[in-house]
RNA sequence: GGGCAGUUAGCUCAGCUGGUUCAGAGCACGUGCCUUACACGCACGGGGUCACAGGUUCGAAUCCUGUACUGCCCA
């Protein structure tokens, strides 16, 4: 039947085949076990909105990756799926699918919105979910939640009413980031700013005795119609006489002060600056310390409200800013408009411009959660890869503002707070109050309208996924989780606010590491995104490289803290590697077939290659395991690449296959039964193999480990991940195949040189450097003969160099390759001119480094010693390579 | 304006604590090969004053300072 192995891997009935048999066996799924120690993962829940994109596929490939690893080390590895409730973006894509019906929300009411809201996630919500299943992740999709479920929910309230009860949560009326569009207020961090084109305009304001006027600069004039005051620095001589005077507000006719406060900067514009309370957030800390009116002037879509004189009412604000300036100018009240870089807030979900805007809101004290989440990054109780993101923690910690929780918004979590319908006096309490008005003694309440920060619940996720605020087993057991895996765009979103919560409600930090990933770019360098249409589809780049090429290609090119310029067809190194190892097994396995013998390995019939291969694939482990403990992910990739692609197939498989061919007398054993543990053999350390790589790429790996196991051990993933042993590793052995791929690629080399066609076999003659050389190289003949194209290989001290050959000397060694009939005697002379220049140089260098009296003195012994032997070796292949040139004829 | 990265072969990038094998990989390129797994392959080869200028050191792609350009974050 294995005959039947197709030549090219075809990764998708493969892949398709393997998920479900994960599934079907529940070996994804992840139960406390007291026997074993945990390793959790919690996934950065994707927008219940989005589909999957390359970052999501670098994200979880390399938790994957981790997790894989850690299970097959033996822990009771457990990563937790599941997507968060995007409060903005999900209420949007379901007001836009109720306009095209020519319905709205309001018409709609609350309750059939949300319902609508429900419906649409059990109906589209889950895309992203099954992407990543395309992506081969080990999720325990038992255990997949959603931020709105019922006891997230639960967490959400009981964290509300905690942390109001420990006075870190209170509502005041304050300057938001209003986003006129969405209808909501947004925290601090969910607005973008971008450097954009503007003017500064320069209005006069008279004084009210018609004694002269002052000039304020603004970019954003529509909001004079709510201004009360202008204030100058106090240290400000320019100004010092007109403080405390009067101007008359132009257009509204309001008579205001000018004050003097520190906050103005002497240096900008005019010195001036015209006061606006309700909407901006320096004039609001102004008009506090003044006692100052604050008057909205628009109104939640950003048009001018009836606070404003008739003329604006209802004009968008941009409008507004036209009319304004145009009247002004006409009553001769601009003195001039400059051209200005400005810096525009805008709402990262919709980028409509954000309106700074006067509102009731809630917010929770930030200092006293922040203080122990810092200290507990500076004490390495959480370490950060790469470490250089502490700083950027450290700077937002310690600069941190208190955070507004409040949403207008239908979807999310209503805040549970409670106003007594008699008297507005509220209650903060999970359920509805069930006591009569502690003020008025009234019996019915209504809750607040509005919802939470979608936020205010992933905070919660590494711990409320487990069952918070009950302490369940599993939240026992498995938290604190291990690593975290995230973009570095939501370190404040998210990593430092978790860091606050686990600290707060858990009493420890909610994971140990946080790897921070790459960000992928395109080609030229910018980021992947919907509108520039730069992004391919994972999906689409699975269904034509399969998951695993993916998977590999994209760990193989993110190097930690470094971004990636992505493009798909990249990923054809990760499906010529899958392709690589489909035919090593394919090449193991036919040969097995051939036989039909049944054998285990058998150390007793180890040769050279056999060693030397088993202390490459120990070496590989110990540098994989070192990689990955150290979260150098693409290091990790890159040894087990090299380790099966150069060691395994360009060299040991070369060699079997001379082996197979003529196979060792091994005593007491048929010639087949030989041939047999020798491939008995090689499949075993390509077994280790595909252990080590099956986090990376589980597919294929698992199913070679399928075809090529004849013991049914089972799932690949159910195999111990392999650990290095120092037994097996001889550097000595090493050293010795370094020298046999030497003589060989020099061997070919000069084959080609001469262009001597493949077909054709040389003679060679060897003269050893010493006794270890001749030995090494006695031992390997066959191999060197089959790797090299060799008929006959003489070797020993006193051969001559044959009449008409090409030569190389190897660390010593010369090698002479005859060439009758084929020789160039100038092509030759050239060649060995060259060499001889290039080990001049090197001879050279050394010799002055070791002259050097300084180097002498202060370098190290075993540098100086080492420099003493090179420079032996190279004089000796000197001598050599010109007594070999005078022999040319 | 402040902070953090980056600049190494035509392209995309490795290169950890300075010193054999330090100048590497993949792709691309050139030449030759259907050699008893793999043309999604094999073999061999060409290609880089490691951004620039100083400095530290016996010794610098690697450490320090400055400059230039690129990108990100914050104000």
């Amino acid at each position: 039947m294995t005959r039947e192995i197709p030549k090219a891997y075809s990764p998708a009935e493969i892949e398709e085949k393997w998920y479900k048999h994960w599934l079907d066996n529940r070996l994804f799924e992840a139960h406390p076990d007291k026997e074993k120690k945990p390793y959790t993962v919690v996934i950065p829940p994707p927008n219940i909105t989005g589909i999957l994109t390359m970052g999501h596929v670098l994200n979880n490939s390399i938790q994957d990756t981790f997790v894989r690893w850690k299970r097959m080390k033996g822990y009771e590895a457990c990563w937790v799926p599941g997507t968060d409730h995007a409060g903005i973006a999900t209420q949007n894509v379901v007001e836009r699918s109720l306009a095209k019906e020519g319905k709205d929300r309001h018409s709609l009411g609350r309750e059939k919105f949300v319902e609508r809201i429900w419906q649409w996630r059990d109906e589209y919500g889950g895309t992203i979910i099954k992407q990543l299943k395309k992506l081969g992740v080990s999720c325990d999709w038992q255990r997949e939640r959603f931020t709105m479920d019922e006891g997230l929910s639960h967490a959400v309230q009981e964290v509300f009413v905690r942390l109001y009860e420990k006075g870190l949560i209170y509502r005041g009326k304050y300057i938001v980031n209003w986003c006129p569009k969405d209808h909501t207020a947004i925290s601090d961090d969910e607005v973008e700013y971008q450097e954009k084109n503007g003017k500064l305009y320069y209005l006069r304001y008279p004084l009210e005795d018609g004694s002269g006027h002052i000039v304020v600069a603004t970019t954003r004039p529509e909001t004079m119609l709510g201004d009360v005051a202008v204030a100058v620095n106090p240290a400000d001589e320019r100004f010092r006489h007109l403080v405390g005077r009067n101007l008359i507000l132009p257009l509204v006719g309001r008579k205001m002060k000018i004050i003097a406060d520190d906050y103005v900067d002497k240096e900008f514009g005019t010195g001036a600056v015209k006061i606006t309370p309700a909407h901006d957030p320096n004039d609001f800390r102004v008009a506090e310390r003044h006692d100052l009116e604050k008057i909205i002037v628009l109104d939640i879509s950003g048009k001018v409200n009836e606070n404003a004189p008739e003329k604006y009412r209802g004009l968008d604000r941009f409008k507004a800013r036209k009319l304004i300036i145009d009247d002004m100018q006409e009553l001769g009240y601009v003195e001039k408009i400059d051209d200005y870089k400005l810096s525009v807030g805008e709402c990262y979900r919709c980028h409509t411009v954000i309106e700074p805007y006067l509102s009731d809101q809630w917010f929770v004290k930030m200092k006293p959660l922040a203080e122990p989440a810092l200290k507990a990054v500076r004490e390495g109780k959480i370490r950060f890869y790469p470490d250089r993101w502490v700083k950027t923690y450290e700077h937002w910690m310690e600069n941190i503002r208190d955070w507004c929780i409040s949403r207008q918004l239908w979807w999310g979590h209503r805040i549970p707070v409670w106003y007594c319908m008699n008297c507005n006096e509220y209650v903060v309490s999970s359920k509805e109050p069930q006591v009569p008005c502690a003020k008025c003694g009234g019996k019915s309440y209504r809750q607040d309208e509005d919802v939470l920060d979608t936020w205010f619940s992933s905070w919660l996720w590494p711990f409320s996924v487990f069952g918070w605020p009950e302490m369940t087993p599993d939240l026992k057991y498995f938290y604190p989780t291990e690593a975290l895996v995230t973009a570095p765009d939501i370190i404040f979103f998210w990593v430092a606010r978790m860091v606050m919560s686990g600290l707060e409600f858990m009493g420890d930090v909610p994971f140990k590491d946080v790897y921070f990933t790459s960000i992928i770019r395109d080609m030229q360098g910018r980021k992947m995104s919907k509108s520039l249409g730069n992004s391919p589809d994972p999906l689409d780049v699975i269904a034509e490289y399969g998951a695993d090429a993916l998977r590999f290609t994209i760990l193989y090119l993110a190097p930690l803290g470094q971004d990636v310029l992505f493009e798909s067809s990249k990923c054809e190194m990760g499906r010529n590697f899958a392709n690589k190892i489909w035919n090593a097994g394919r090449f193991l396995l036919m040969n097995r077939e051939k036989l039909q013998i049944n054998t285990a390995p058998d150390v007793s019939v180890f040769d050279f290659a056999d060693k030397w291969i088993v202390s490459r694939l120990h070496h590989t482990i110990r540098d994989l395991n070192s990689s990955l403990e150290n979260f150098r992910i693409n290091d990790a990739a890159k040894i087990i690449y090299d380790f099966i692609w150069h060691d395994y197939c360009d060299w040991y498989v070369e060699m079997v296959k001379e082996r197979l061919t003529f196979p060792e007398a091994v005593p007491g054993k048929s010639v087949d039964m030989t041939r047999a543990i020798i491939v008995s053999n090689a499949i075993s350390t390509f077994e280790t193999a595909l252990e080590m790589l099956h986090p990376f790429m589980p597919f294929v790996t698992e199913e070679m480990y399928s075809l090529v196991n004849t013991v049914q051990a089972g799932s690949v993933m159910n195999a111990e991940f392999p650990e290095s042993e120092s037994r097996f590793i001889s550097e000595e052995t090493e050293r010795q195949m370094d020298l046999v791929q030497e003589v060989v690629t020099s061997i070919r080399a000069m084959r080609k040189e001469a262009s001597v066609p493949p077909s054709v076999a040389v003679d060679i003659v060897v003269k050893p450097k010493d006794e270890d050389t001749l030995e090494v190289l006695s031992v390997n003949e066959s191999y060197i003969r089959k790797l090299a194209k060799v008929d006959t290989m003489s070797i020993g001290y006193d051969l001559h160099k044959p009449e008409m050959s090409t030569s190389a000397v190897i660390r010593g060694t010369e090698i002479f390759v005859s060439l009758e009939g084929l020789i160039n005697a100038e092509a030759e002379r050239g060649r060995l001119e060259k060499e001889i220049t290039r080990v001049k140089g090197v001879i050279a260098g050394i010799e002055s480094k070791l002259g050097n009296e300084q180097f002498i003195q202060r370098a190290p012994a075993q540098v100086i010693e080492r420099e003493k032997l090179k420079l032996d070796t190279m004089r000796l292949n000197l001598s050599k390579l010109e007594e070999n040139y005078q022999s040319i004829k």
